[in-house]
DNA sequence: CGCAATTCAGTTGTGCACAACTTAATTGTC
DNA sequence: GACAATTAAGTTGTGCACAACTGAATTGCG
């Protein structure tokens, strides 16, 4: 069923280059979806998916933030945030208002109902832990990995923006 | 803060859960976005997107495959295989045509147009090597690491299934 | 001041992920 | 052969990711 040699008349060695590639990033992405999965049954109970629940951290640790920042926090742009943002207001969870010192920016805040679920969201992470079966060490060790790849992967993003070959 | 719940070894305080957390997971996640962007900046002049990509490499090891096969292969469902699949057929990179053994499935199998394309694919993998900067058996021991991950959340995730505890 | 450049949020359009459902074909059991 | 259970693909609806764009507010510079 899986990774059988590849066909045809003497595969050559970009063969498996093709192979490998995919089990570089595909990895990453099928277990970024099996997080998903399993976040996706602990935040039913709370109403959330996990791109919410990662914006209420953000604001459960930060507080009041524009937009702008948030999308910092999570790698996120406007055209993702705002919809997103409506929706957790919509369910009460979030308040959104122009500042009045710059009417570009819209500050985003808890509400009563947004900060008392942070009680209810208190043993995910546990849980989820407990779900993946890796200790803590583990986890930070795979953690430092995945940010230095991030980084890397960002400053290759960057090296082919416009103008450059 | 809650009670403390099974505290490991030096365990950190209960009130950084809600951040370590939000670092397993959104770390993983962001790296995968990370590559996306890469990837959709590499598979442009291909034509084609990152999932689609995901999709050639199988046909392009396997050859011709029912839709549920490639759906093994990529951890997908039709859902998201269908119009997918629509779409690289529209491209004329692939051909469908229902089984006649069984009416139920539907082959997937390349062009001629699709199986030149992979002549065009061989050097993506060596340009995302590149840009993640990292070695071979970095990324190896990553790809390990993340497919023991992905099994544990499956485990877990099939646990929580109906029916059971 | 006047006004071009920039910044921020939002909108639109495309595509992916997934749950829930539909339809059609096949299989198992009698 | 009849028929319930199962299986495969497709459809629908919701939400996220991101590119490209709009429009309003602010900033910088002469």
């Amino acid at each position: 069923m899986t990774a059988t040699p590849a066909p045809g008349p003497g595969a050559p060695a970009t063969g498996d280059f093709l192979r490998l590639d995919e089990q570089i990033c595909f990895s990453l992405n099928a277990a970024s979806r099996a997080f998903g999965g399993v976040y996706r049954v602990l935040l039913k109970d709370l109403g959330l998916t996990y791109p919410q629940y990662l914006v209420m951290l953000v604001l459960w640790e930060h507080g009041e933030l524009p937009v702008k920042k948030v999308g910092e926090h999570l790698r996120l742009d406007s055209g993702t945030l705002s919809p997103l943002l409506k929706r957790l207001e919509a369910a009460g969870l979030v308040r959104r208002e122009r500042s009045a010192r710059d009417e570009r920016s819209v500050q985003v805040g808890l509400t009563e109902e947004g900060t008392a679920l942070r009680e209810r969201a208190l043993d995910v992470p546990r849980r989820i832990a407990a779900a993946t079966g890796a200790d803590l060490e583990e986890i930070r060790a795979l953690r430092a990995r995945l940010d230095r790849l991030t980084a890397a992967l960002d400053e290759a993003a960057l090296n082919r923006a416009p103008g450059c070959t």
